[in-house]
DNA sequence: TGCACCGATGTTTTT
DNA sequence: CATCGGTGCA
C-alpha cells in the first residue's frame, strides 16, 4: 500500500486535519457549505487505510452513488486503486439492498428479490384500493404511499400501526379507517411478489439486525469504521442502522451541516445531527468553518438568509475568497423570457470571461421549470443535459422492457408480470388478470404461479384463454432458462428481439414512437456498457440480477455521459446538494412556487424551503443570478407571480438589481433565426474562427447543433436536417464519431449511413439523429 | 378483448 | 400541459 503522502496532510488546513486524525471513538463534523467535507471524509478514510486498518472493514454511507464513486477514485489516487476497490462505499440504499441479497432469505425473501420503484408502488397500492372497493378519491394512492412510507421510514410496522391508538385514530379522523388495512395488504403482497421498496431496504435492514444478533454481530464485527456523509439528511430508519452497527466499537464518524437540511418530506430528521453527541459517549465535535467555494459576497448573502431560520446550530461560515461580484437579481415577464434572460446572460460570460458551458448551472425548485429554460437553450444552441425529472429508466417503453427482465429473474415480481402480461397485446385482458389476481389471492400463490396452474386449479378460462396463458408461461420459462447462461447484454437482446419490441414500436411512426427505438437500442447500449464495467471487477457477474438492482437505485447523476461533453447542467435544488459550479442561476424565485406553496402552512416546512434557497445560493463558487417573473404557465394556465420572500431576507448590500433592459427584450414573436444569424452564425461548412475557438478548450462544441427529439415540429422551418456530405465526420451523442458514408431520402426521410468508430454502420433519420459535425 | 377517444386531475422536492 | 383511467364501440 503506498504511503499517504505528506502533501496530502499539508494541504489540510487545521480544522480540517483534525477530524482527519481522529481515528478511534465518534466524531461529529459540523461543515459548512463548501468547507471541505468530501475532502475530509476523503483523506480520513485514506489514512485509515495508510495506518492499517483494512479496506475491508470500512463502511462509508454517501448521498448518492456519484458521491461514492467520486470519493472512492480520490482514495484510489491516494493508496492505491486495489485497495480502495475493497471500500465499502454507497448510498444507505444500495449499500443494504446488497447485504440484504446475501442475508434476505432470513427473512422469508429471496436473495434475487425485486426493488420497486415508486410507480411499482404506486401502481400495487392503486390496484389495493381498487381491490378493496374504497373510494379512489378519499384513498388517493399517492397520499397512501407516502403515508406509508412515512411509517416505515419511523419503523411502524403493520403491528406497530395497529397497536397505535393515536395513529388509528389520525387515519379515522382524516376519513381514512383503512389506512392500516391497506397497508398490511401492501406489506403482504409486496413479501409475496419477493419485492422490496426503497424503504423496505432500510426497515427490512433494521428487521435484520434486531431479529438476527448474530448477523448483526458479523457485520458490527466487520464495519469497524463507519463513515456518513450528509447525516443531516438521513432519517429515523438510517439512523437506527448506523447506531446498532456502529454500537459495538464506536467509530463511528458523521458529517453534516444542519443548514442543508432539505429532505425531511421524506422522512430525514435533522435532530439526528443535532443530537449526536448525546447519543454516544465522548464524542468529539469539529466545525468547519471556512469556506473555501464562494466569494465573500455569496457567502455572506447565503449567511444572511439562513439567519432568518430559528431552528440551527450556531456557526459562522467565512471565506477568505474575494469579494467577488454582487448577486444579480433580475424581474421578468414571463417564464420564457425568463429563460431568453438565462440563456444571453450565459452566452455573454462565455464571450466575455472564456467559460465552459459546464461552468454554468441552471437550478429551480420544479422540474417542471425546465422546459421553459430548455427552450431557450435550444434556440441559442447552448448544449445543455438536464439531471433528474422523467429519468431515463422510467419511461414506458423502457420500463416495459425491464418488467420482462425483472419477471425472469424474480417470477413472482407481480407488478412486471401486470405490467407486460398483455404487451405486446397476447388477448389477455384484464378480465382476466383480475380472476387472476383474485384466484392467487384465493390459492395463496403468485400471480406466476396461479397462471401457470390456471388449468389444474380449474379456474373457469375458456380454452383459448388458457392456451394463452401457457404460452406466455412458457415464454418467460423459456426466457428463464436462457439466462442461466447469458449474462445481462444478452438476455436483454434475446428478450428484445423474442418479444418483438422493435417491431411493437415501429407501428407508431410520429417523433415520439422513434424516440422510443431510438431509447430502446440506448438501454441495449447501456447494458453492453455495464456488462464491460462489470468485467473489470473481482465480485460482479455481470447476470441480470445484478444489472437490474444497479438499475433499481441509479440516480440520474449517476449516468455520467461522455467525460468531454462541454453542457450547461440543468437540475432542481436538491438534485445540485454537493455540487458546485461557477455560475449559478436560480430561476423561478417567486412566492408559492419558492417557497412552494405546499410548504406554507408550517414554520418548519419553510424554514427548509429556505436552507434550500441557502443550499441553492452556495452552490455558486463566483457568481450567482436570481431571477423571478410576473407571470409564468402552470397547469398550461398563466398564472401571476409575485417576487419570492426569500429576495427580500439578502442583505440588499449584496444585490444589484436589475431592471429589464433593452438588450433582454428579444420581440419573443421575432424569428429567432435572425438573432442566431447576428451573434451566432450557423456555420456548418466552415471551421470555427480562432475567436470562438478560445471559447470553449477542449471542442468547440457550442457552435454544434445540438438537436432534440421533444423539440422537432415537422412544420417548423428551422427543422431543416442538417446539411451533410459523404465523407463528413460527425458526432453521435451515443455512438461517438463516425463518417458519413453516405446519404439518400429528402425532407423528413432523409437518411444517413454512418460509419462508428466501435459501433459499426448505423442508418440514422437525420430529423432525430442527434448529429453534431466535427 | 382491444382500441380510440374523452375528460378529469394533478406539481414540490427523491433513494 | 400531460398523464391517467374510464367509457363506448368494433
Amino acid at each position: 500500500m503506498k504511503e499517504v503522502p505528506k502533501t496530502f496532510l499539508e494541504s489540510l488546513n487545521e480544522a480540517q486535519r483534525d477530524p482527519v486524525l481522529h481515528k478511534e471513538g465518534p466524531l461529529i463534523v459540523i461543515a459548512g457549505a463548501g468547507s471541505g467535507k468530501t475532502r475530509v471524509l476523503t483523506y480520513r478514510i485514506a489514512n485509515l487505510m495508510a495506518s492499517g486498518v483494512d479496506a475491508f472493514s470500512i463502511l462509508a454511507l454517501t448521498f448518492t452513488n456519484k458521491a461514492a464513486r467520486e470519493m472512492k477514485s480520490r482514495i484510489a489516487e491516494l493508496v492505491g486503486e486495489s485497495e480502495a476497490k475493497n471500500l465499502w462505499m454507497g448510498t444507505f440504499h444500495s449499500v443494504f439492498a446488497r447485504i440484504l441479497r446475501h442475508e434476505g432469505e432470513k427473512l422469508g425473501f429471496p436473495s434475487n428479490f425485486t426493488i420497486y420503484d415508486t410507480q411499482d408502488s404506486d401502481r400495487l397500492i392503486a390496484s389495493i384500493i381498487k381491490e378493496m372497493g374504497l373510494d379512489k378519491d378519499i384513498y388517493k394512492y399517492k397520499q397512501v404511499r407516502s403515508r406509508i412510507s412515512a411509517f416505515k421510514n419511523s419503523l411502524i410496522t403493520v403491528k406497530a400501526y395497529y397497536n397505535d391508538t393515536d395513529l388509528q385514530e389520525a387515519d379515522a379522523m382524516s376519513k381514512r379507517p383503512e389506512m392500516g388495512a391497506i397497508y398490511k395488504e401492501y406489506v403482504d403482497r409486496c413479501f409475496k411478489a419477493g419485492a422490496m421498496d426503497f424503504d423496505d431496504l432500510l426497515l427490512r435492514t433494521n428487521e435484520l439486525l434486531n431479529r438476527h444478533p448474530d448477523v448483526l454481530a458479523k457485520y458490527q464485527d466487520r464495519f469497524r469504521y463507519i463513515m456518513v456523509d450528509e447525516y443531516q439528511d438521513t432519517n429515523h430508519s438510517q439512523y437506527l442502522i448506523v447506531r446498532a452497527l456502529s454500537d459495538r466499537y464506536q467509530n463511528i464518524c458523521v458529517v453534516g451541516d444542519d443548514a442543508q437540511s432539505i429532505y425531511a418530506f421524506r422522512g430525514a430528521n435533522i435532530n439526528n445531527i443535532l443530537n449526536f453527541q448525546k447519543d454516544y459517549d465522548d464524542v468529539a465535535l469539529y466545525r468547519l468553518e471556512q469556506n473555501y467555494r464562494s466569494t465573500k459576497t455569496i457567502v455572506n448573502a447565503a449567511n444572511s438568509i439562513i439567519n432568518h431560520n430559528q431552528t440551527k446550530i450556531d456557526k459562522v461560515v467565512w471565506t477568505a475568497n474575494d469579494v467577488g461580484s454582487q448577486i444579480q437579481l433580475n424581474m421578468l415577464s414571463t417564464d420564457a423570457e425568463e429563460g431568453r434572460h438565462v440563456a444571453s446572460t450565459i452566452f455573454e460570460h462565455k464571450m466575455q470571461s472564456q467559460r465552459k458551458n459546464s461552468d454554468f448551472a441552471i437550478l429551480y425548485r420544479t422540474n417542471a421549470q425546465s422546459r421553459a429554460m430548455e427552450d431557450a437553450l435550444r434556440k441559442r444552441d447552448i448544449p445543455y443535459r438536464i439531471y433528474g425529472g422523467l429519468s431515463f429508466y422510467q419511461r414506458k417503453e423502457i420500463k416495459d422492457i425491464l418488467a420482462y427482465l425483472r419477471l425472469i429473474v424474480n417470477p413472482k415480481d407481480e407488478e412486471s408480470l401486470k405490467r407486460i402480461i398483455n404487451y405486446p397485446a397476447r388477448g389477455i385482458g384484464q378480465t382476466t388478470v383480475d380472476k387472476l389476481v383474485v384466484a392467487s389471492k384465493q390459492f395463496n400463490l403468485s400471480l406466476f404461479e396461479t397462471i401457470n396452474k390456471a388449468r389444474e386449479l380449474d379456474l373457469k378460462f375458456n380454452a383459448g384463454t388458457l392456451l394463452k396463458l401457457s404460452d406466455f408461461t412458457l415464454l418467460i420459462q423459456r426466457f428463464q432458462i436462457e439466462n442461466e447462461a447469458l449474462n445481462a447484454f444478452e438476455m436483454a437482446d434475446l428478450v428484445t428481439k423474442k418479444v418483438g419490441f422493435v417491431q411493437e414500436l415501429k407501428k407508431d411512426a410520429t417523433p415520439e414512437g422513434i424516440a422510443r427505438i431510438e431509447n430502446v437500442e440506448e438501454l441495449l447500449n447501456g447494458m453492453r456498457d455495464f456488462i464491460e464495467g462489470q468485467e473489470e471487477l473481482a465480485d460482479a457477474t455481470g447476470s441480470l440480477s445484478e444489472f437490474l438492482e444497479d438499475v433499481a437505485l441509479a440516480t440520474d447523476l449517476d449516468k455520467d455521459d461522455d467525460p468531454n461533453s462541454d453542457r450547461v447542467a440543468l437540475m432542481t435544488i436538491h438534485l445540485a446538494k454537493g455540487l458546485e459550479f461557477p455560475f449559478v442561476f436560480i430561476v423561478g424565485m417567486e412566492e408559492d412556487l419558492f417557497p412552494s406553496a405546499m410548504s406554507l402552512n408550517t414554520r418548519s416546512e419553510l424554514e427548509e424551503e429556505r436552507r434550500l434557497f441557502y443550499v441553492a445560493l452556495t452552490r455558486a463558487e463566483e457568481r450567482a443570478f436570481l431571477s423571478y417573473t410576473l407571470s409564468r404557465y402552470r397547469w398550461g394556465k398563466l398564472i401571476d407571480a409575485e417576487p419570492s420572500r426569500f429576495i427580500e431576507e439578502i442583505d440588499p448590500k449584496y444585490i444589484n438589481s436589475i431592471k429589464p433592459k433593452e438588450s433582454y427584450q428579444y420581440k419573443p414573436l421575432m424569428d429567432t433565426s435572425i438573432f442566431e444569424n447576428e451573434s451566432q452564425p450557423k456555420r456548418f461548412f466552415k471551421k470555427p474562427s480562432p475567436k470562438e475557438k478560445t471559447i470553449t478548450t477542449p471542442t468547440p462544441t457550442q457552435l454544434k447543433k445540438l438537436r432534440e427529439i421533444d423539440q422537432i415540429k415537422p412544420s417548423q422551418s428551422d427543422q431543416e436536417p442538417l446539411k451533410l456530405i459523404e465523407g463528413m465526420e460527425v458526432e453521435h451523442a451515443r455512438f461517438g464519431t463516425g463518417i458519413v458514408q453516405s446519404i439518400e431520402g429528402n425532407g423528413n426521410d432523409k437518411k444517413a449511413v454512418i460509419a462508428f468508430k466501435g459501433f459499426g454502420v448505423k442508418n440514422l433519420l437525420l430529423r432525430f439523429a442527434k448529429l453534431k459535425i466535427k
